[in-house]
RNA sequence: GGGCGAAUAGCUCAGUUGGUUAGAGCGCCAGCCUUACAAGCUGGAUGUCACAGGUUCGAAUCCUGUUUCGCCCACCA
């Protein structure tokens, strides 16, 4: 096969994009191709990332793609690099999420979940699971993410299952897990307790109600409380005041009367009793209320809990029990107004917990759970931040960080669940201080030699629990892997700042414990995506607009009046989500990809414009047309003559020039991916790729590329070609990370072209400076480009021919000369070098300006009539009808008070003593010199206009 | 109540250690189907860099205060 056989021709290739066809091409191509497996390149460093898992409650959303897509150009970038990548993917069971949702879905279907018993529902959930997982890992696949899917892993599989009970053991034999009655959060929907971190405070309109709990030996008066929550009474077993509270000196220790019932109480001091809150003295109510359950431990009160676990009221509400807890709130607050005992109702702003999942409102709660000491291993997560061990970006969250861990409170880990792991606990029936714990299969031991006598715990862990063990659990732990000893520690966590305390320091914090190593070196915290919402204000107040109309009003430039709009976190009933693959459908993943790194800069909320990946999309397409013009224009170019770089004869000062842009970008792209300055990577390329190389190279390689053979010397058109194609190779290099599928299409094409090989084919390896170009089978694991060396010179000369082509372009656009309208110039140029570059450059420059014909010289008589520009002392004559005289005088007096703007600021400067005294002299020097050539600039075009005479 | 972050063009955002006449994309205006690309090309308009002080020869950038917005943390019932 030759390679003319092959070949693409320009009509064989679309003139946009097929971002479809392209992605599925590639996404096969790099799965068959087991490119993203580790452990290809023993010799290699590794370079790891776990992924965080993705809740197994539904589809991914925008909010996934973004880290997804962070990850992967990392992973890419590195694989690239040359490291042993690993990016381990996986999904995360969710316990209370999942239990919640399956439930929904049960009841939906007129099914009882908590009827079914824990078996069959788990046998639902496990169902639902499998097909969430694999939605999930579709989605992440099409998104083009190269895990490795080979050691795909689960929260709830059974080697995290094994970690999880190693740990489990671990901290309970170091005396880190413990037992006990305490008042957790509580959510009666659900039915389970919470960690601290899963509730929920928002403020909320309340009441305040003042009470009055009469004396018990029926003297006058009483104790007046204030409390937001009257249906606890029955649980009071005090009335406290602070003790320095002089009005209520005299009655502490006088007994008080509960309302609605024949309870006696004491009136106690305590400290923490704020004496000009309500009324300054408060009910206490151990087994309802956080403050009164310390208070109560203090003095050792006695608890009692009135509500059932769904929170009713129970025996102890007398004719209020089993009344739902604000239905009772209501009816008692009816029976004291009855009987007078209401002394005061006022509005009042309270603070209500909601649970994360089911937003019921939390129930602090009496229950026997199980809790991490924390106090130990918060101390080790933070002394890791505060020495280095583990860095977090952005900086801004370390206060955060130390913050949390110094305040840390011990976590309770039981939930009253089905779906998780289960406690690896045992109690002898009948003798509760009897408990076994184990980490192994199956029962331990004594279990097994007497089933009967024991029970296992019914509980579950919290969800958190499996995860914070996530990156070394799937490396293998507790067993000595090979993967353990080679990926663990990971190089980089990615995630959202909203984790933080959930996951991220839960990980550091078990992972010190447990392998006593840091799970990651670095914290990338990423924003959060917002969406754009849109309100109509009608009457005073706004009203939502949602479905077919808001997406008419994504699509308008300008919004109708009385319509405006408001980025807001993503959910559905804002109905301003945006689906992840519609936009792939719309867009390309490439440009959906592009866009989320472009607006990836650092611990912000990000506020997706679709328009902006519309953007992008149009970047690709613009690439993918370079790609396109460069295969035309290098029709016959052999592999052996590109291997062989381009021939030094033939190159020009626009070729260098292209090369040492193309030097500062790729060091521009790699120094940015170092730092995770992802937007800076993104503008890097889209600058290079769209304004340098198409705008400018292509156009000036148009008059060697396009050139009859006797007009262009070969060497100098093949330096063109391959000048191209080198070019074109390296940017798909760069832009493979971030842009992996139409890179891949690219550079597959020209590695097609040149060797006759299909993809995956091995490429001859070829002598010459680029002879191993194409040695491997897919841009996803060719050498990241290493930058060539800037030529200044290079760089000046076309910066030159770029300012002058665009003073005449910009002449002929305000002077509205018609494209077809081939001009005449002249150059009046005193530099013997910039001469000859323009003689050099005159194919060039009529090209880009339109120019008929061109004259240049050290000194040119003034024409009757020309438009002028002079830039630099270099002037330009673009001669062109006398009718445009007037404006010209227009467009030559708006040219001079411009640069008068600039020789006024200059001057101002330079006038100042203190500032040529006391600025570097580098820039003083700098200033003057702009203030000359804008003064001699000036100079010329005034000398031009009073020559125009009108 | 504490803490953190943000405020730059109509919209979405850049602006690295203070040194330009403050940038990009979208949108807008004018002109172009110039044989890679109309998802394009060329030219153009657009800013009290939230406000007020201060430091400095010089501030979008550093400091202080103010305002607005967002987020996190916190046991006044």
């Amino acid at each position: 096969m030759t390679s003319t056989e092959t070949s693409n021709t320009q009509a064989e290739l679309p003139k946009t994009f097929q971002a479809e066809a392209v992605e599925a091409r590639w996404l096969d191509f790099w799965r068959s191709g087991n490119f993203f497996r580790a452990g290809q390149r023993p010799d290699a460093d590794p370079y790891t990332i776990v992924i965080p898992p993705p809740n197994v409650t539904g589809v991914l959303h925008m909010g996934h793609c973004l880290p997804q897509t962070i990850q992967d150009v990392l992973i890419r970038f590195h694989r690239m690099k040359g490291c042993d990548a690993l990016w381990v993917p996986g999904t995360d069971h969710a316990g209370i999420a999942t239990q919640h949702v399956v439930s929904e879905n049960l009841r939906r279907e007129g099914r009882d979940p908590r009827a079914m018993g824990r078996e069959a529902f788990l046998e639902e959930a496990w169902k639902w699971k499998e097909k969430s997982e694999n939605t999930i890992k579709s989605q992440i696949r099409s998104l083009g993410c190269s895990c490795d899917w080979t050691r795909d892993a689960f929260t709830l599989d059974e080697p995290r299952a094994r970690a999880v009970r190693a740990a489990f053991k671990m901290l309970f034999d170091r005396g880190l897990i413990y037992r006990g009655l305490y008042l957790v959060n509580w959510d009666p929907v659900t039915l389970t307790a919470l960690s601290d971190d899963e509730v929920d405070y928002e403020d909320e309109e309340g009441m305040l109600y003042h009470i009055r709990y009469p004396f018990a030996d029926g003297s006058k008066g009483g104790a007046t409380v204030a409390t937001t929550r009257p249906e606890t009474l029955f649980g009071d077993v005090a009335v406290a005041v602070n003790p320095q509270d002089e009005r209520y000196a005299s009655v502490v220790g006088r007994m008080v009367r509960l309302p609605l019932t024949e309870r006696e109480i004491g009136i106690i001091a305590d400290g923490f009793v704020q004496s000009d809150f309500g009324t300054g003295m408060v009910k206490i109510t151990p087994a309802h209320d956080a403050n009164d359950f310390d208070c109560g431990q203090r003095l050792g009160l006695p608890q009692l809990n009135v509500f059932t676990p769904d929170a009713k009221l129970n025996e102890h509400g007398g004719r209020f029990a089993g009344m739902d807890r604000f239905e009772a709130r209501r009816a008692v607050v009816a029976a004291l107004k009855e009987q007078g005992l209401l002394l005061k109702e006022e509005k009042y702003q309270t603070r209500l917990g909601r649970s994360y999942r089911s937003k019921a409102v939390i129930e602090p709660r009496l229950s026997e759970q199980w809790f991490v000491r924390m106090k130990p291993l918060a101390e080790r997560a933070a002394a890791a931040v505060r020495e280095g061990d583990i860095r977090i970006l952005p900086k801004s969250y370390e206060g955060v960080w130390f913050h949390w861990l110094d305040n840390v409170r011990d976590w309770c880990i039981s939930r009253q669940l089905w779906w998780g792991h289960r406690i690896p606990i045992w109690y002898r029936k009948g003798d509760p201080s009897r408990i076994v714990c184990f980490d192994g299969e199956g029962l331990p031991p004594e279990v097994a030699a007497e089933p009967a006598a024991w029970e296992q715990d019914t509980d579950v862990l919290d969800t958190w629990f499996s995860s914070a063990l996530w990156p070394f659990s799937t490396m293998g732990w507790p067993e000595k892997t090979g993967d353990l000893a080679r990926y663990f520690p990971t190089s980089v966590l990615v995630t959202g700042h909203d984790i933080l305390f959930f996951w991220v320091a839960r990980m550091a914090m078990m992972s010190y414990e447990i392998t006593g190593q840091r799970p990651f070196a670095d914290i990338f915290l990423h924003g959060l995506i917002f969406g754009k919402s849109y309100y109509r204000r009608h009457e005073g107040h706004l009203e939502l607009i949602k479905g077919a109309e808001a997406r008419e009003l994504d699509e308008m430039p300008k919004l109708p009046p009385g319509v405006e709009f408001k980025w807001e976190k993503m959910s559905k009933s804002k109905g301003n989500v945006i689906d992840p693959l519609e936009m792939g459908r719309l867009y390309g993943m490439d440009a959906l990809r592009l866009a989320i790194t472009a607006y990836a800069s650092q611990g912000r909320t990000i506020d997706l414009d679709r328009s902006r990946i519309e953007g992008y999309r149009n970047f690709v397409n613009k690439f993918w047309n370079a790609a396109r013009f460069a295969m035309m224009v290098t029709q016959g170019v052999t592999a052996k003559e590109f291997a062989a770089g381009a021939p030094p004869t033939g190159l020009r000062v626009e070729d260098r020039w292209i090369q040492s842009q193309l030097a500062r970008a790729v060091e521009g792209c790699t120094r940015s991916l170092e730092r995770y300055e992802f937007d800076q990577y993104v503008g890097t390329l889209y600058d290079f790729v769209w304004k340098q190389f198409c705008d400018w190279y292509l156009e000036l390689a148009k008059t060697r590329a396009w050139a009859a053979a006797d007009v262009v010397a070969r060497e100098s058109r093949l330096a063109s070609q391959v000048t191209v194609l080198e070019v074109l190779e390296t940017i798909c290099r760069l832009l493979a990370p971030a842009l992996p599928f139409a890179s891949e299409e690219v550079w597959q094409m020209i590695r097609t072209r040149l060797y006759g090989v299909e993809a995956g084919s091995p490429a001859p390896l070829l002598d010459g400076p680029n002879g191993a170009v194409f040695t491997p089978a897919s841009l996803c694991v060719a050498p990241w480009p290493a930058a060539g060396a800037a030529d200044q010179h290079a760089e000046d000369s076309v910066a030159y021919l770029q300012e002058l082509v665009t003073a005449i372009r910009a002449i002929r656009g305000e002077m509205a000369v018609p494209l077809d309208m081939k001009v005449d110039i002249r150059i009046e140029e005193r530099e013997p070098a910039r001469r000859a570059l323009l003689d050099t450059a005159s194919a060039q420059i009529a090209s880009l300006a339109t120019v008929r014909s061109q004259l240049v010289s050290a000194a040119i008589a003034p024409p009757a009539f020309a438009a002028t520009q002079v830039i630099r002392g270099t002037t330009v004559f673009v001669m062109l009808p006398d009718e445009l005289r007037t404006a010209e005088r227009q467009r030559l007096e708006k040219e001079i008070a411009h640069l008068e703007k600039g020789i006024a600021a200059a001057n101002a400067k330079l006038a100042n003593a203190d500032f040529t005294a006391r600025a570097p002299e580098a820039v003083v020097a700098k200033e003057r010199e702009k203030l000359d050539r804008m003064a001699a600039d000036a100079q010329a075009m005034r000398a031009r206009l009073s020559a125009l005479g009108c």
